[in-house]
DNA sequence: CATGAATGAGCATTCATTCAT
DNA sequence: TATGAATGAATGCTCATTCAT
């Protein structure tokens, strides 16, 4: 009893033991991960470096590599969660509604809201070379242009269900996100001209300029 | 008039050497700065150094703060170039025709054009980071402002005129510009999704839902 | 007796436990040294490093200091078993036959034949620094030179049985070495000039001109 | 005149300043190739950095930059320099005398001189990885090999004028360079063992061997 | 016994920039 | 005016080594 209750209390020890290097691990690789965004978010592309990163966190710049293969991996990984975020905001709009128009216009909101809310993330998804990114991790890519192209989906559905008029629902889905993507990308290139009023107002112009243009009801 | 014609001939070379050197020194301005464009065009950010000018063009990496300030400032220059030629097509398209309508749709043409024709410089002044070059040549950068609002006048006489419905023609001006950034800047980074094709026909789409929701002969 | 009897249970297990762990030692250290010397065998010098060798047995880095002091004392360690090998050879050819001559004869071919089997060793040993090595293995180093001096003995009683020619049996044990190991050298180093059949071509020339020279029937 | 003689005054300064910087690149090409040499003969391939050069020289890394192209370029300069020197004194000793025997004694004395005299050079040449430096600078590497296949010419010759018997010139070429390497490499790796006299001892018994073998008058 | 984490030094290379000439 | 030389800082990356666990 004793030596099993010992054995016991040792693989406790042992489990948390392993537990808190598991969260430190966790903890550091989160640490890395928004130090990356953050410092990609400065300095952009250019002036992003490891060194940095590992300067920022106060680690050496060769623990970064026990969590990343290598430079593109630390970005994509940024990227990636950006991109995983988006997308789960992006479902949660689309879900919020029975009514497919007021769907839509939640995702628009969601839209603009995640990329005021992480523009870093944004930037690095969207607007830096997005190529750069798929050429190191095609496979994992590729599932970024699948549910991009889950928009036409809902934009066919959308057509289908009457809420849209009819015709090119591909193109549509396209203007829409020309439209989503100009006004997030405006706001955070020319955030000295784009507060967060006027980029508001932006966006209630544009939804109503799109549904206006093509809501069921347009005549 | 010997020593009058000896001092004549002697202005005439002086000026004629200070010719040949201003022009020299323009001669130089230009191939350095062609040559800074076309790097940037081919390599972007990355990839882009004063070295890499100055073995271009056959001189010494030093000829190049004869005649800019330093990387900043060849870079600023550059995009200014651009934004000059941006802003003359736009006048151009403005006034190519006496329809106010059809003058809308050549600028938007042309923007669009631009951006395809100048991807860098267009990169470079509207999603690159164009507070950096802000703070670095404010007092040149607030033409471009200056230049910018001009949409906003051009809205309000297409509303006076009757060509746009009545409304919040600020607004719809930050529209129109969201949507033509979105389409530009989507077939810059994503180009492998975004062809020449898809492009246009987006264009159109996009024109098309403006002018149905905005429209005079709106409903 | 049944305290006898426990102990020695006791004793058993505790021996049968240290057996397996010194198995698992000398298995570990085997590993390590057979991972090295491949690794060596397939980079060189360059190429060679602890963590690839840690990598390719599937342990962490940190276990190679268990076996071994450092990185020189590894590779001194593959040296020296490649010494071990060696010496082997030569001596199972030079019993391998009653006449001298053939012996003789014998350890060439298999001097040649350990050069071309296992040229990152011949290289460690004889063609790296190996005053490093044997400034860090001091007492072993001096094994080798017992054992390289032990062909001079042979010479001499080469030389006592008539199977050489009278004279300076030092200067041509000397020579042999010099012989053999510039054929060795030159085939590994040269090995897009000196293939295998050249090799051995170069090896037959050198020993008939050896024997030519020296053999005792020489006139 | 006076104009003239400023004129040539400073035309004569200009050639001495560009006189100078020319001394002064050639001054500082030298002190690279010789401060590389010099550390290649100390550490060998591993420990050679261009930094340590730098260093070496009290320069900054950079500027090696400015006369070899990589680090790779550099060794292999240092090789080619080394590989003319050694050409040159090979051709010097095969001219050195009418008599076709005295020549080639020439020959093997003036190779043994340069191993002892240039052993970084040498090694580099002949004993470290050759095939590396070939793959950077195939064109010129060639030139090696073709210098060292007149090696066999001037063998054919000497058997055909007489000095050496009938038989496999191009064997006995090899053969000759295999003794002669081997007798350098020892004298360059194991030279704790091999002082000046021990490897002037061993020349002298070699080349008795390879004329008692070979010569024409052997029996 | 072996791991996993982390360090600190080192490397080749590139670059913006300065400066004497 | 433009060059050529040189610097010093930076970058991505690899490695031998240490150490708590």
């Amino acid at each position: 009893m004793s030596s099993d209750s010992s054995s016991t209390r040792t693989t406790r020890l042992r489990q948390r033991s392993q537990d808190r290097r598991e969260n430190e691990r966790k903890e550091l690789h989160r640490l890395i991960l928004d130090a990356a965004a953050e410092l990609f978010a400065q300095g952009g592309y250019e002036g992003f470096s490891l060194r940095r990163v590992a300067e920022h966190i106060g680690y050496s710049p060769g623990a970064i590599y026990r969590y990343f293969d290598d430079k593109d991996d630390l970005l994509f990984n940024v990227a990636d969660e950006g991109f995983k975020r988006f997308q789960s905001a992006q479902r949660a709009a689309a879900l919020s509604s029975d009514d497919l128009a007021h769907s839509m216009r939640a995702m628009a909101a969601a839209y603009v809201a995640f990329g005021r809310e992480y523009p870093n993330h944004y930037r690095l998804m969207f607007m830096e070379r997005p190529d750069l990114l798929f050429q190191s991790h095609q496979d994992q890519a590729v599932e970024w242009l699948n549910a991009l192209s889950e928009y036409q989906v809902i934009f066919a559905a959308a057509v289908q269900a009457g809420v849209l008029r009819q015709g090119d629902s591909a193109a549509m889905s396209d203007t829409w996100w020309a439209m989503l993507h100009g006004i997030v990308a405006l706001s955070i290139t020319m955030n000295f001209l784009f507060d967060e009023a006027r980029t508001e107002h932006l966006l209630q112009t544009a939804l109503e300029m799109f549904f206006r243009a093509y809501g069921s009801n347009a005549l």
